[in-house]
DNA sequence: CTAGGGTTAG
């Protein structure tokens, strides 16, 4: 839509002025620079329409950003159209579609593929090969890979880290460690610096066997080198401690890389910080916390919800309360699930006057309560023995949000017949009606029972 | 300087 306006513009300008057709080559490729393939491939059909041509880098870039997109048919399409138009195809349009051709899992079509190329003049280059050999390897086709490999030599096109990098993932994807770590020695004896992909690469290996000790191992050594363990380095070793859940280890790792000033995406820390909460340790993850916030790191709102949560499971209310007022003087909005935890645990601990505070300061923050804060507080008044706040909660809650909680009110209405005081019992009774309440089978016998407590009758059937 | 090939895993 929006490249037909800018071609047809661009058409109808060009009348004005001095102007040269390059300018929608220009076009198609700024389309492709900003990643708005199909508009790149319109304008690309429109400016062949009007009889101009592309350039075979324009082209290129198009093949590119539709195979990017797996817009396998279309690739061929403009393939054909540049044949007939007389763009002629170079060794990066050859290898664009060689790489078409091998995501598309077509074997034989590659090789009769790569026979027209030869036909056309062109060798397959250190491209080409790789492309063919990682196309071998995530098939997990190794022997064919190897052979490929084997050839390179002997065409004298040098394997190089891309070419490594695909085997050694290959042999670590059947997990075959060993072949992969072999792999990686001969390179650096044939004078191969390995980079950060490469060390990524083989560490991933370790890590998906469960061998952390070599992993780590692999880490110092590429430090050692100079270099800088990324993003995916310490993504792929916490998740092999994770795997052998080994949560400790994995908070170390993390620790030590980000002493050393890498780079530990807010990701990890956020992934880290959640295992504790739920491993029970919110003490650790708060320490994790403490220890990163240095680091750009800013927990989110979900992340103090996860550790709020979990400080109440174990019993901590008040550091609890302490972070959720963290969050609010860091203008976070606690959500009714930390609002809820919090009260729940204070009822639990026999604290429900400042859960009821708590109560008081959601609704104020427009958190409307949901029937469980009002089962925790009612089952807190009424374990307290408080049953007069617990009266007033439940009609409270019945007013102000709607919440009719019958299991709550037969609770109160068991606990006035056991009191025996019929009067009272006929007052709550009437008083609830009136707020909306309808008594059920439950609440009708608990009523009888506290009758007949109250006139001295022994229950016949029990 | 210039387009094309290599890393996780959900």
């Amino acid at each position: 839509m929006e490249s037909v306006d800018v071609f047809e513009s661009l058409l109808s300008s060009s009348g004005l002025c001095n102007w040269d057709p390059v300018v929608f080559d220009m076009l198609i490729k700024a389309f492709l620079k900003v990643n708005m393939v199909k508009d790149g491939f319109r304008a690309f059909r429109k400016t062949v329409k009007h009889g101009m041509y592309p350039s075979v880098i324009t082209v290129n870039c198009l093949l590119t950003g539709l195979s990017k997109l797996n817009y396998s048919k279309k690739c061929w399409e403009v393939y054909a159209e540049m044949e007939r138009i007389g763009v002629h195809p170079n060794s990066c349009t050859f290898n664009i579609l060689t790489h078409v051709l091998c995501k598309d899992e077509d074997v034989n079509k590659v090789n009769e593929f790569l026979e027209k190329m030869e036909e056309e003049g062109f060798q397959p280059d250190i491209v080409t090969y790789n492309t063919l050999v990682s196309s071998y390897c995530r098939k997990g086709r190794m022997k064919d890979a190897v052979h490929l490999y084997q050839i390179m030599y002997i065409r004298d096109v040098s394997p190089d880290l891309f070419t490594y990098t695909s085997l050694i993932n290959g042999f670590c994807k059947k997990g075959n460690v060993k072949d992969a770590h072999q792999l990686f020695i001969r390179m650096a004896d044939r004078g191969l610096k390995p980079d950060v992909i490469l060390y990524n690469t083989l560490i991933s290996g370790y890590c998906k066997e469960g061998m952390m000790q070599e992993a780590r191992f692999l880490l110092h050594d590429m430090i050692g080198e100079g270099m800088h363990p990324d993003k995916f380095t310490c993504s792929v070793l916490v998740q092999g401690y994770q795997k052998q859940d080994n949560l400790v280890s994995a908070v170390n790792l993390v620790t030590e890389l980000q002493r050393f000033r890498f780079v530990v995406s807010h990701d990890i820390y956020n992934y880290l910080i959640a295992a504790l909460c739920i491993e029970n340790r919110p003490f650790a993850a708060k320490a994790l916390i403490d220890r990163v916030s240095g680091d750009r790191y800013e927990p989110s709102n979900m992340v103090y919800g996860e550790l709020i949560e979990s400080f109440c499971r174990c019993n901590f209310p008040d550091e609890a309360s302490c972070l959720k007022a963290e969050m609010v003087s860091k203008d976070l909005k606690p959500d009714i699930g930390t609002y809820r935890a919090i009260i729940k645990c204070l009822c639990k601990l026999g604290r429900s006057m400042d859960a009821n505070s708590l109560m008081r300061e959601m609704t104020d923050c427009d958190v409307p309560p949901d029937i469980e804060v009002c089962r925790a507080l009612i089952n807190g008044h009424c374990g307290e023995n408080n049953f007069c706040e617990a009266q007033s909660l439940l009609s409270f809650f019945a007013q102000e949000f709607k919440i009719f909680d019958t299991v709550c009110y037969n609770t109160i209405v068991r606990l006035l017949s056991g009191e025996g005081d019929i009067a009272k019992l006929m007052k709550f009774q009437d008083k609830m009606r009136k707020v909306g309440f309808a008594p059920n089978q439950l609440t009708c016998k608990y009523v009888i029972d506290g009758l007949q407590k109250a006139v001295g009758v022994h229950k016949i059937n029990s």
